[in-house]
DNA sequence: ATAATATATTATTAGTTGCTGATATGATGA
DNA sequence: TCATCATATCAGCAACTAATAATATATTAT
């Protein structure tokens, strides 16, 4: 067994990729990608409750994902880094080649995101 | 509350990432980085358990993030599509500068792939 | 045919995660 | 001050997930 010395960055960075391996959180950081909004706005965008909302938004702030900004009683997010956007993108672009796949796979549900309805 | 219409489409996504959130998967995916392997050395590379190894594998395999070739009794696998390398560069970069805050992250725990020790 | 090897599958289980509902904090306006 | 509004926090629960251990399926060698 190699004990590549790695090891604490790969659970670092699995950690990071969690925080867009979330419906609801990508929900978020997608509405996002438009321009910086408060979180009573995520909240209409999203179809998230507020507590809910507000729980995701803590942890991408957390991790470095998004910024806030408050102003007055108002909090306004914004994407945190223009990497972030391109992580989307390339995860966009990889999952309209393989999509069929990612639906098929079984090991884990696809959870989503409550509160928005569908046609 | 927008029904954008794309919810399905952010919830596969979700699910693709999930493909890179848990440190056993991803360590998996480390390791074929510099090359296609078979089952046996990739368990022997990551530490994990074999049954776990196969676990993630097909979990990897059906959502399209890397392909299996057999030979014989044993099977090869490879990264599938060159985006998969280039989202683990990109996540890699992105957590040089946010490291300290996913660490910090209290909101899901860091999961250190089993069979890895530590110094 | 039998044993050994490489990989896959499955049930079980312990632990994690996300959602809700209730409540707290802080800011603005009357 | 008091009411209202925007956001944050927290406990509890239901659901999900990953690891293990045992077993199954192929494949090769004797």
């Amino acid at each position: 067994m190699i004990l590549n010395g790695d090891t604490r960055g790969v659970a670092l960075q699995a950690k990071l990729f969690r925080g867009f391996g979330d419906a609801s959180r990508l929900s978020i950081l997608d509405v996002l990608r438009e321009g910086p909004l408060t979180v009573g706005e995520i909240v209409e965008a999203t179809g998230l409750s507020q507590s809910n909302t507000s729980n995701h938004l803590a942890c991408l702030r957390d991790c470095g994902l998004v910024m806030a900004e408050p102003q007055g009683r108002y909090v306004t997010y914004s994407l945190s880094d223009p990497r972030v956007r391109e992580l989307m993108a390339l995860g966009e672009s990889l999952l309209a080649d393989v999509a069929r796949g990612v639906y098929q796979c079984t090991r884990y549900e696809e959870t989503e995101p409550v509160g928005t309805e569908e046609g």
